[in-house]
DNA sequence: GATGAATGAGTATTCATTCAT
DNA sequence: AATGAATGAATACTCATTCAT
């Protein structure tokens, strides 16, 4: 087993569970059994682990977004993104706490200040590319909402209300970008 | 000069600006012009003092919702609660990156758990009232929704996007809420 | 109630049971519902409390030995001595941990230097005088040896172990004593 | 050069000259010219580095008592016992002081009970061990008195008498336990 | 006599980082 | 590639003392 990508995998975990500044790096070596001497070894420093991570999660997501939906049309596109979207915000809840916890702490923004540029320009720029394909009128400030809504769900569903009601919401939003 | 009122006002804008954790006691109190003893005896710890200024802003929020509003149509209460929404975003950025910023992160969350939760079930019911006066058909759902959509926004305006479009959005978001 | 003897009753039971230096002034005051500033009035600071109640405490050491006993034989004084000093090892634990803690620990060994010099002195005398009768050979050395022993005791008793046969010693010793 | 040994080594000295609550760990790490986060690495805390001083001097006791003296007689082990103690009292204050103080203060006791109570039932059973192969009539109790006895002597010497007739002392109990 | 706000020096502890092996 | 001893700056917190009221 590679002692890296075993390093990244436990560091991303405790991370977002408990935050970046909350989590010594003493923390994640005794978890992933690993020395102290590792991670300077590898990635330089805290920092430098942490912008690997989001490096990777950065490219996950691109990944993702980077298969040909040629075959579908721009609402289908859009329904197959909001259900893969709720799909995955309950099955990998750390993936969006980590996430939202890097954009907030004014700490973590600093560290990666650039990766979060780079990131959330893309995502504008494809949610814009589904919608300027519906229509071009203000599909820009169409485009935000849209990212906006699904920011704001995944932050009151995950950290603020216990009985957010998930699945209503989904449908109700579903419905919403369906209709004409 | 109170010595403790100065305390908080200085914590407040400094935890909002540079995260909680972030914030050594020294510079607060370096900042207020107090000793660090200070601290101690008024608020017994940092998360004390967390848990006074937390709960003084929730407090002001109870405040603002407490105002006799019988004179005003539901519709008419929405758009009012969205034009200070959106005027309150602009003018006080701190106010809202502060309550972000303690939401999302894990260490924070757990010092301020039920005070978090205290608020935003009054925050819930004080929607839940108006959405039930145009419609009680879902209108628990739909304030969820219309919650989620004000914290998404906040989100990607103070934290994500520099060029974010708030004012359209918040003509678009107005015209939704208006229309029949 | 006079707040300074209740100040003092207070803290002679505290710095017994946790020690002097792990007894914070202001869990004294708390306990006494006395104000902080109340101390510094009365004894001048921590040390000048501790003084006086070591002061009070060989003050009672004192009048204790100075009952007339002239109608006693000096076997018979030494038995009742040793009659009331186990009779109090059992009730007045609190009394004896106290005294043996400030003599053992240096940082209070200082403040109470002279005083500790005095009461020892005090009560080695006492002890002679009583020898002397008996017969003036070793009477000094047998003294120190009458005092270390019963010291001994009470550290093991109180301090070491837990099931300390404190009846059959006092039975023991007192035989030694009234042997011939 | 073994910097956790020179740690340990400095660190006994101190605690037992001025006390464990009294020296700073500041003042350890500039004695040992170590840094402060050694002492976090290696013992975990200022707790963490007592119970290791405080094991090895058990780890001392018990092998000095584990020698094999079965070539001599239970009265020649006690007088032995007496000699070696009266000698190491004169020799090694320090050590004695050390153990004292750990005993009587409240604080450290509730740090090392464990081993308090580990250590003094060895010290009790191998003196009772000798007492047995004399008489087995009160040999409990006889243990416990012997030990008293020293215990006393030492208080007494090290912390209250300053002209404390240490060797008449030693030659009185000698001669009373060679007695028949 | 009595209060309690305010101070500031002092203390243990945390933790990212370095470096010899 | 990997270890872990060692560092030292940073940090929250403690607590006796002072002083205006």
């Amino acid at each position: 087993m590679d002692k890296k990508e075993q390093l990244i995998e436990i560091a991303t975990k405790l991370f977002a569970e408990r935050g970046f500044e909350n989590t010594p790096l003493s923390v994640v070596c005794e978890t992933a059994n690993v020395s102290k001497g590792l991670i300077s070894h590898h990635f330089k420093s805290k920092n430098g682990l942490l912008r690997e991570i989001f490096l990777r999660t950065t490219r996950l997501i691109v990944e993702i977004n980077s298969i040909d939906k040629t075959n579908q049309s721009p609402r289908e596109q859009l329904v197959e993104l909001l259900e893969s979207f709720f799909l995955q915000l309950e099955a990998d809840k750390m993936f969006f706490q980590f996430n939202l916890n890097m954009m907030v702490q004014p700490a973590t923004r600093d560290v990666l200040n650039d990766l979060i540029k780079e990131r959330s320009t893309f995502i504008l720029e494809a949610t814009k590319s589904i919608f300027d394909k519906i229509d071009t009128t203000d599909s820009l400030v169409k485009s935000h909402m849209f990212i906006a809504e699904l920011d704001g769900i995944a932050l009151n569903y995950l950290g603020i209300y216990e009985d957010f009601p998930l699945n209503q919401i989904k449908e109700l939003i579903i419905k919403k970008y369906t209709q004409r």
